[in-house]
DNA sequence: TCAGTGGTGTTATGAGATAACATCACATGC
DNA sequence: GCATGTGATGTTATCTCATAACACCACTGA
């Protein structure tokens, strides 16, 4: 994050009714598919919404033990692999850190504006990649994920 | 790579003369630009010039010395990132790897089509984030730079 | 009751990247 | 020539990120 703006301040964090709702849901439909929603992977998503931005994986590690112990990297890390499996969370790779999904779309490609001042995150819908799928169309490829990360600033450090 | 096919050939590598006349091209735009393109710089460079493909950085690291003697880490990493900023190679977050710049762009952010089987990859021209530069002017993002990358199967391994 | 499958706990280790600091090369101005 | 500033390198150590491997457990269906 920031090394040219100091305000760490964008919409925060979702109310603890927010997060108890997305977590029920998320329950409900993983149940009806016929998944297992194991503590640990509810405890690894409602740490990731509860955040409300993108977080490191050490972090949810540290974070993990409602008594303040930490997990076992593997825990946090199978977690995360079936939550990013099921369209739950995102990987962000050019941050190397885990984000809860905010999109209803259960299946999809995800694009994210990352802000490099403050950390916020913004995932935006499917369309920005039409281009892509464009291109791959040409090369001759068949695309089966993408990783589509803009980096850059926020409106409220922009402001700033 | 390739969980579910095993050839491991695509266009491959630029041939000897290739890489040099790129190395001369490189050279002596970034002289002429004031910049100094030292022997490590070069020597990097030229690894992922004559690898035609992501190359992990501790395999530069270890293919560093001629005479077989590994680098150590910052060396091969300080010059990635000259070679980075100057665009002469690209960072592709999703595979922790690093490329050549294939295209003659100077200052660009590319997109990527590579194949999760035999591990080619291309790049292709801008345009590909036209959608993206559009969703960030909406939310008022101010973007710097696009991590764009499309994993799948190439035409040769689609073939197999 | 007995496999088979998928999830977890635990230990250890592998892979990717950088901090910090001393030293060196080179250009500029005196 | 010689001081001085700047950018590049060498070197050591460490940090962060992620997974391998294996034992154990819970649930399901024969
Ligand atoms: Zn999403
Ligand atoms: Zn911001
Ligand atoms: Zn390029
Ligand atoms: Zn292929």
């Amino acid at each position: 994050m920031g090394e040219a703006c100091h305000h760490h301040h964008h919409d925060g964090p979702p109310t603890a009714a927010d997060v108890e709702r997305a977590l029920g849901d998320a329950d409900a439909r993983l149940t009806a598919e016929g998944e297992r929603m194991t503590a640990a992977r509810l405890r690894v998503l409602e740490l990731l919404l509860a955040a409300g931005e993108p977080v490191k994986a050490y972090d949810l590690i540290a974070r993990f033990g409602t008594d303040g112990q930490p997990a076992k990297p593997p825990t946090v890390y199978r977690a995360l692999e079936f939550l990013e499996r099921k369209g739950l969370a995102h990987r962000i790779a050019s941050i190397s850190a885990y984000v809860a999904c905010s999109s209803g779309t259960i299946d999809h490609s995800a694009a994210f504006l990352i802000c490099d001042c403050c950390g916020a995150t913004e995932e935006v819908a499917a369309p920005v990649a039409e281009g892509l799928d464009r291109a791959a169309r040409a090369a001759g490829y068949a695309i089966v994920r993408t990783t589509v990360e803009a980096h850059g600033r926020c409106p409220a450090c922009l402001a700033a």
